[in-house]
RNA sequence: GCCCGCUUGGCUCAGUGGUAGAGCACUCGCUUCACACGCGAGGGGUCAAUGGUUCGAAUCCAUUAGCGGGCACCA
């Protein structure tokens, strides 16, 4: 048999994955089993320009953890991928690919822009999808969805329908924020508050003078605000109601300057008399908080910035076409020549930001669609009071943030100046009727059972439109010639629009397919914190007003993977590790175990830790190296161990209860989502209990030199060992576990879980070792801990007395207790060969060579280890002297412990016993070494 | 400003009301016939500080400091 010494995963990674998705592994079909209980996993969409980062892979390794593991367990599992379309960064991409050959998107007009998307999403979009192929992600690829497929398309008008005709969603205008760069409205999540240092700039506003005599000192109010060039659309200056330096002059009458408006100052709460002047200059076009003001006191709205942040022709002669920060500048420069800047200070505060394009936003007028969030808010935050659904892990910090931020929500901005995405399904009649429909077809149903307008008042509405035709965005006038032209609204929805419904919109809602009533709800959301309101709250809220169903039990948030300095990994810093150039470099199981390992908590990457798990690899490669290079005459079985337990030899007793133990652990530990446990109890059986225990203690067994029944049995079980542990890494490391799995002598389709009956063998559809409580076995656990104690403190007596490797000792083990003495006895074999001793004797009271080392052992047993001529007994004497300090520091801890009345009659009978028992045990074992001390006098 | 989290050996991180853990790094010894990506044996931490609750606190509570996160405001 031809194993290399080292393993190399890419070989595996080569190997497995196309065979698996050809045999329909990762389809919930290939489970026959109609009973089986269903497990079913969508994956957050990643953004179709998007392509792999720590993150994905991040999610991707838990998602593939969950699904494989309750796969194994017999569960009929759906982990359903997909796709985002992402509408403004990947109308973005396509712009730039344009621009290269000299074209803008208004060169190809709409409809040829969106074909061009098409064909770039085909080309070059998902190539994140391949990379998860070399994740060994099982999703079900026949199952694959993307926002804008059609049936997902047509979830959204609905969806989008039924809320309006609910009242849930509205048109209007509104104070938006409107990102110069990219001409589009943005919703308060997609903008950023960047911390700036910045000026406030303290301008004065003369009053008017009731007298009308512009002699004598001119008085005015002093307003402070960092955007001066907004002056120019003033239409108040507010002050506090309660402000006793303002008091007189609410009411009064302040002349503009540079535009000469007179403006009334108004009174109103909102303004805190200890910021600045304690006087607010109201711009109600350009500000979300004046708009309000402007609103409440009825003020005018003077529009003085466009939509590509120019001043307009209200901003006045001087200013019209000037970029916002050039009218800045020459309005701060007006009021100095003025005499009326009054001072200009330095101030740090926010400015907010395009999450996308870094540009700064501009608050603008708008009309926009938006959507009442009350009424799911209310359902989703229910759903949480009464039934704590969904349960967020951790539960802390999430349950709480997802709550504040359902309790402070308010109406969504739906609507995107975009031409890539779900186009808004709202039409538009020559007489301004408004119609929302499912299809332009059902719109013109709609808009023929409306009575129509009288030629009246159609003209007038015509005339209204022609002197405000901005107002739809679209030259009314050329097509309205035609009484039944209807024009769809040009605008699309927000991305997260459609996100919102992908639990159900990807199993086929609004129809009820088999797949919407098998997979719905979802077990578990596996997502990263920062979309938590994003999209994990609008998916509760959409899954329970359209489902009437939670999406999902569970949100399971991923940590952040950071960089060596702590810092987030980004695009923009450079910073990031790409998981690909990881999986290069030690493998892709190696790199999913540090992931798993990752789980929920915020960890700066270092490769130190995959390299340390590359090397378990290699570990579980030699391991099974070892055993199929002693494999002749044996065969796996998953009943190796048939004999009564009690009949077996205590390394057998031994492995089959850390094997169970550990199954039963890493079961518990993936069902609670503690992966790193998982991880943790895995590579310590694997490789203490397994290799450095196990395979030890059998080796001579197994190796053995002349085939014989027993030899067959012994390399049975060793290799049966194995082939269990395999499939306890599997969900963690499924290459090189599927890798030696086909390698292992006997597999075959027997060994598939009954619910695969008919597949082709493949440890993916092994049953998951159960981890039977029966065969833990405690006495076992003990009597071995014995054993490896007394060899563990031989291998430490030559260490320190510096005795060769190849030198064969002679070993007197004494002990007053007879179990323990059979334990020893029984296992003396084992003992000698590990331990490298050529003689042991056991026994009671057996005399031992003054010239010795000894060590103490569980229970006061005592090991001898004779080295005449190379005992220095005063340093013998010493090193023991030491020892038995430190039993009788402990004891005394103990005593006074168990001395104290408060802590024997308060803490619980079984701390108290546990206690005495180790007080027993020290007892014992500082009586030895009393002994022991004696003899080397 | 409000809310929340974190602070454990040199590094990266687990953990828990009842004797401080892992990996890496470090020291010593090993070509022991699966593995030097290895084997064996070691050293190293008063679990951020202070105070409290408790028979018992690294673990629970309070305060402080440092770091990080979320939300709001910023004229």
């Amino acid at each position: 048999m031809d194993i290399p010494k080292t393993y190399d995963p890419k070989q595996a990674e080569a190997s497995h994955y196309a065979r698996w998705e050809e045999e329909g592994c990762f389809a919930p079909e290939i489970n026959k089993d109609a009973q089986a209980p269903v497990y079913s996993i969508v994956i957050p969409p990643p953004n179709v320009t998007g392509s792999l980062h720590m993150g994905h892979a991040l999610q991707h390794t838990l998602m593939d953890v969950l699904t494989r593991h309750k796969r194994m367990c017999g569960y009929r599992t759906l982990w359903l991928p997909g796709m985002d379309h992402a509408g403004i960064s990947t109308q973005l991409v396509v712009t730039r690919e344009l621009k290269k050959q000299g074209l803008s998107r208004h060169d190809l007009g709409r409809e040829k822009f969106i074909e061009r998307v098409w064909q770039w999403k085909h080309e070059s979009g998902g190539q994140i999808l391949a990379q998860m192929r070399r994740e060994g992600a099982s999703v079900d690829w026949s199952r694959e969805r993307f926002t804008m497929d059609e049936g997902l398309s047509r979830a959204v008008r609905e969806v989008f329908v039924r809320l309006y005709d609910e009242g849930h969603i509205y048109r209007g205008d509104r104070i938006v924020n409107w990102c110069p760069n990219d001409q589009t409205v943005l919703s308060d999540l997609e903008v950023d508050k960047v911390p700036q240092a910045g000026k406030l700039y303290y301008l004065r506003y003369p009053l008017k003078d009731q007298n009308g005599n512009d002699g004598g000192e001119q008085r005015a109010l002093t307003v402070a605000t960092t955007r001066p060039e907004t002056m120019l659309g003033d239409t108040a200056v507010a002050v506090n109601p309660e402000d006793e330096r303002y008091r007189e002059l609410i009411g009064a009458t302040l002349l503009l300057p540079l535009v000469g408006r007179e403006i009334p100052i108004v009174a109103d709460e909102f303004v805190d008399p200890e910021f600045g002047t304690g006087a607010v200059k109201v711009t109600p076009a350009h500000d979300p908080n004046d708009y309000e003001m402007g609103v409440r006191h009825n003020l005018a709205q003077v529009v003085v910035i466009d939509r590509d942040a120019r001043m307009t022709e209200a901003a006045g002669e001087g200013f019209h076409g000037l970029d916002r920060y050039k009218a800045r500048d020459k309005v701060v420069q007006e009021f100095e020549a003025l005499g009326l800047l009054e001072k200009v200070v330095d101030y740090e505060f926010s400015i907010s930001k395009c999450e996308r394009c870094k540009t700064v936003i501009e608050p603008l007028i708008s009309t926009q669609w938006f959507c009442k969030m009350d009424q799911m808010r209310d359902l989703a935050l229910e759903l949480m009071t009464k039934r704590k659904t969904p349960q967020f892990v951790p539960e802390v910090p999430y349950e709480k943030v997802y709550t504040t931020w359902l309790e402070n929500l308010r109406d969504w901005t739906i609507s995107r100046q975009l031409w890539w995405g779900h186009q808004i399904p709202a039409w538009y009649s020559a007489d301004d009727i408004v119609i929302v429909a499912r299809s332009e077809a059902e719109a013109r149903t709609k808009l023929s059972n409306i009575e129509r307008l009288t030629d009246a008042k159609r003209q007038e509405l015509r005339d209204k439109f022609l002197k405000s035709g901005d107002v739809l965005r679209f030259d009314v006038i050329q097509r309205e010639q035609e009484r039944e032209w209807l024009m769809q609204d040009p605008d699309v929805l927000d991305t997260w629009f459609s996100s919102a419904l992908w639990p159900f919109s990807t199993l086929g809602w609004p129809d009820e397919t088999a797949d919407l009533k098998t997979f719905y709800p979802t077990s578990v959301l596996v997502t990263a914190r920062d979309i938590l309101s994003l999209w994990v709250s609008r998916m509760v809220m959409t899954g329970m007003k359209f489902m009437d169903r939670e999406p999902f039990a569970f949100v399971f948030v991923t940590g952040t993977i950071l960089d060596k300095q702590g810092q987030r990994m980004s695009k923009t810093r450079l910073n990031g590790v790409d998981p690909l150039d990881v999986f290069e470099k030690y493998g892709v199981d190696a790199t999913r175990l540090v992931l798993a390992s990752i789980g929920s908590t915020d960890t700066r990457w270092n490769d130190n830790q995959v390299e340390s798990y590359r090397n378990f690899a290699n570990k579980i490669w030699n391991a099974a190296r070892f055993c199929l290079l002693n494999s002749e005459g044996a065969k796996v079985s998953e009943n190796a161990f048939t004999k009564e337990s009690s009949q077996l030899a205590l390394h057998d007793r031994w492995i089959l209860s850390r094997l169970n133990r550990t199954a039963r652990d890493v079961h518990n530990a993936i069902e609670n989502y503690q992966f790193h446990e998982a991880v943790q109890t895995l590579y310590h059986f694997f490789w203490d209990d397994f290799c450095d225990w196990y395979i030890e203690l059998t080796k001579a067994e197994v190796t053995a030199e002349e085939a014989s029944p027993e030899r067959d049995v012994a390399r049975t079980r060793l290799i049966s060992i194995l082939e269990q542990a395999l499939r306890l890494l599997h969900p963690f490391m499924p290459y090189i576990t599927e890798e030696l799995w086909q390698r292992l002598p006997g597999v075959d389709e027997s060994l598939l879980h009954p619910a695969y009956k008919g597949a082709h063998a493949t440890i993916m559809l092994t049953r998951f070792p159960p981890g039977d409580a029966a065969l833990i076995d405690e006495r076992a656990e003990t009597e071995m801990q014995a054993v490896i104690d007394l060899i563990s403190r031989v291998r430490n007596i030559r260490s320190e007395m510096n005795i060769k490797p190849g030198e064969r000792l002679t070993l007197i083990v004494n002990s007053q207790d007879e179990n323990l003495r059979g334990v020893y006895e029984a296992s003396r074999d084992q003992i000698a060969r590990i331990a490298r001793a050529s003689d042991i004797k056991i026994g009671e009271g057996l005399t031992v060579p003054r010239a010795a080392a000894r060590a103490i052992l569980v229970g006061g047993a005592e090991v001898c280890v004779p080295l005449e001529g190379l005992i220095d007994f005063a340093q013998e004497t010493a090193r023991l002297n030491r020892e038995l300090e430190k039993l009788q520091k402990e004891a005394g801890t103990l005593e006074k412990q168990l001395a104290n009345p408060q802590f024997v009659e308060r803490a619980p009978a079984e701390k108290v016993n546990e206690l005495r028992e180790r007080l027993d045990d020290i007892a014992r074992r500082t009586g030895t070494l009393r002994q022991t001390l004696e003899a080397l006098k």
